[in-house]
DNA sequence: CAAACCGGTTTCCTGCATGAAAGTGCATGG
DNA sequence: CCATGCACTTTCATGCAGGAAACCGGTTTG
């Protein structure tokens, strides 16, 4: 039977992976993609107008997500100052180009499931 | 400004979105890119090589991780009658199909990563 | 003054992901 | 006949993600 070298995966393979494993981070969670999503589609938007589109989300968690992804670069915050104090985010062109990445997520997810449907 | 709209977004947006999270969800966990990754780069492995090459990983979890990998049709389980009895796992096709995507998300975290460290 | 709206924060709670360690069943080696 | 290796499974414990609900400070409206 043949003997198996593993030596070289150790040093290649886990550093290599730990970017891909950053990204997977970072979009983690149950509401990321969405208020990424949802931001690249609508463009700027208040608090409470994500609140409203992104169903089911409750006001602590979007504040968090906000602010991990602010963090992150993905999204900028604005304090405007109107008669009632709103803010408004946005994707930073940073935060934009996760849509491609996105993307293929989607087309792949559509073949997946197709796959998944066919597996008798 | 620009009138917006909010009610297109309720059944696009998250139609679509769907396939996306499901393809998160899929690769989501702290082992999954790892072990599909290890299996594409080396090939065809046993369990015990497996959890040797994953630094950390403990049985239970490998344990798991194959199954619902194996039941999501991207893993392909194979039992060899030898002596002391040995299981192969590899990539079916289809997960191979995923080495564009966790090539996209490995260029996009060293970018985001090159991001991060200038963020002063 | 009370009520409502904005943009959150705080507290408490629950369930799930993960880990460590021991056990299982089978087969071969010494 | 005991130890060892393989491929797992089981048990127990823990930490963290996420949800519900209340609270907070400011401002505008009736």
């Amino acid at each position: 039977m043949k003997k198996k070298e593993t030596v070289a995966l150790d040093s290649t393979c886990s550093k290599e992976l730990m970017a891909a494993t950053d990204t997977l981070t970072i979009l983690n969670g149950k509401w990321k993609i969405q208020i990424i999503a949802t931001l690249n589609y609508s463009g700027p938007l208040r608090f409470m107008d994500l609140q409203r589109l992104i169903k089911g989300i409750g006001s602590k968690m979007l504040s968090r997500e906000l602010q991990d992804l602010e963090t992150n670069l993905l999204v900028k915050r604005t304090v405007l100052n109107t008669r009632p104090m709103t803010v408004e985010y946005e994707l930073s062109p940073h935060g934009k180009s996760l849509e491609r990445i996105i993307n293929s997520m989607r087309l792949w997810g559509k073949a997946h499931r197709k796959k998944i449907a066919a597996r008798n």
